[in-house]
DNA sequence: GCAAAAGTGTTCTCGGTACACCCATGC
DNA sequence: GCATGGGTGTACCGAGAACACTTTTGC
């Protein structure tokens, strides 16, 4: 093996891209940046990796930092690490996406990462900090693949919802519009959902019924292996 | 932002799953360490990220090295970076895969990283260094999922190829068995394949067609967003 | 002639898709 | 009473799955 010291002169970092979905739009949080390089441009919230922390460790402080949850939904995507990504030397990165319900999560927590934290819609991409967009895509990309294989609902959505609701999520996921029938018949088929028996209060048409996810029958289902498809 | 020298002591490595197709077989390409850690055992090839290297091209020329082969299929696949995985300090590794014709490969390469290299079963895995078991898992589910959307045969098939050999191929990723008329029936309908109206020779039973992949066609379907599925 | 693998069609079922009208509420 | 979104059923089509026998070669 070589002179290893030559090897051990890079750095890691973790960036997150929380994904939150508000009415009819699928949003992301995006930090002002207070510090160079891209002073006051927009980017993602990440920090370095410590010595002494795992991965998804770090993914987890980043995340419990910006947004002051825990036992959020958290996945690892894919790792940029080209090397002039970063002005400061060689830092390469391991991206992660997580889902977070936007009203349990009231205010920006104070943080050392920054200072001016917001939700953007994700159809109305900017230019971000570093390689942040191709990131930011690549996490949007495998959420859209992700959507078919875990009920994502139980994560972005408050506890009751509408059916309504719920198609709007999986529209503004996949980009594109679903029928209305075949959308009900197929998601209820999969018996996840349990009807509340309760109405919406205080709209001005007639009131939707509100419904939960049936966890425990989720876990049932990918304890024999089950697919969850939409 | 803090005092960065603190964070510019990790290494990372990228790790290659190589797999390739042996008539029935789905195999991969292990190496013998021949120093410590780990002296003795069998490991994926894999190297240290040099400084001024992006990380693709680390893993293409470990490839390189390893096979003496270019222009393959190559795929980042997952980082893992648990704290105590390396025994010299802190290293984190991106594990990639990639898709070899067995036979266009004819001897190992000399090479600095091992000497003994050779072709396993990935129905028969063993115990591997470090976390190396793991990671080629989690390539191995990946390929399990990039067959249905990627014509692997493309990458691990000879060019003249029989539709047998090509269900083996299918029935060893997926471990599963297929129908032989419906494989067919199937695989012919998506119109990638060319029958080379030649058959086998010197075997002892009815000599099966050849065919090969029209590689025009795919590129004419994906770039039109067409989405192979088997 | 026999062993061994190649090659070939039909039927059934199920899931996906297309599609239009009445209902309950607030104002 | 009117505007707004909620809620409901049927018919068609195509893909996937199940399934068995004849053909061609080497020995």
């Amino acid at each position: 093996m070589p002179v290893l010291d030559n090897f051990f002169k890079s750095a890691f970092t973790v960036d997150n891209v929380i994904f939150g979905f508000d009415e009819a739009d699928l949003k992301v949080l995006l930090i002002k940046r207070n510090e160079e390089p891209y002073k006051d441009m927009l980017g993602l919230p990440g920090y370095f990796v410590y010595q002494n922390e795992d991965l998804d460790s770090a993914a987890y402080r980043v995340l419990m930092e910006i947004t002051g949850l825990r036992h959020v939904y958290l996945e690892q995507v894919e790792t940029f690490g080209k090397v002039d990504r970063h002005p400061s030397g060689r830092v390469i990165t391991v991206a992660y996406f997580s889902l977070v319900k936007i009203d349990e999560y009231n205010q920006f927590q104070p943080s050392s990462i920054a200072e001016e934290i917001s939700w953007h819609s994700v159809s109305k991409l900017k230019n971000l900090a570093f390689d942040h967009k191709d990131i930011l895509l690549a996490c949007f990309n495998r959420l859209k693949r992700r959507v078919r294989t875990y009920p994502v609902g139980f994560e972005l959505l408050p506890p009751k919802f509408t059916l309504t609701e719920l198609q709007h999520l999986y529209e503004a996921i996949l980009e594109v519009t679903l029928d209305k029938r075949n959308f009900r018949k197929k998601i209820l088929s999969m018996n996840l959902l349990v009807d509340l028996k309760e109405t919406q209060e205080g709209v001005a048409h007639r009131p939707a019924r509100l419904y939960k996810f049936d966890k425990q029958k989720y876990e049932a289902f990918t304890a024999n292996g089950y697919n969850f498809e939409l």
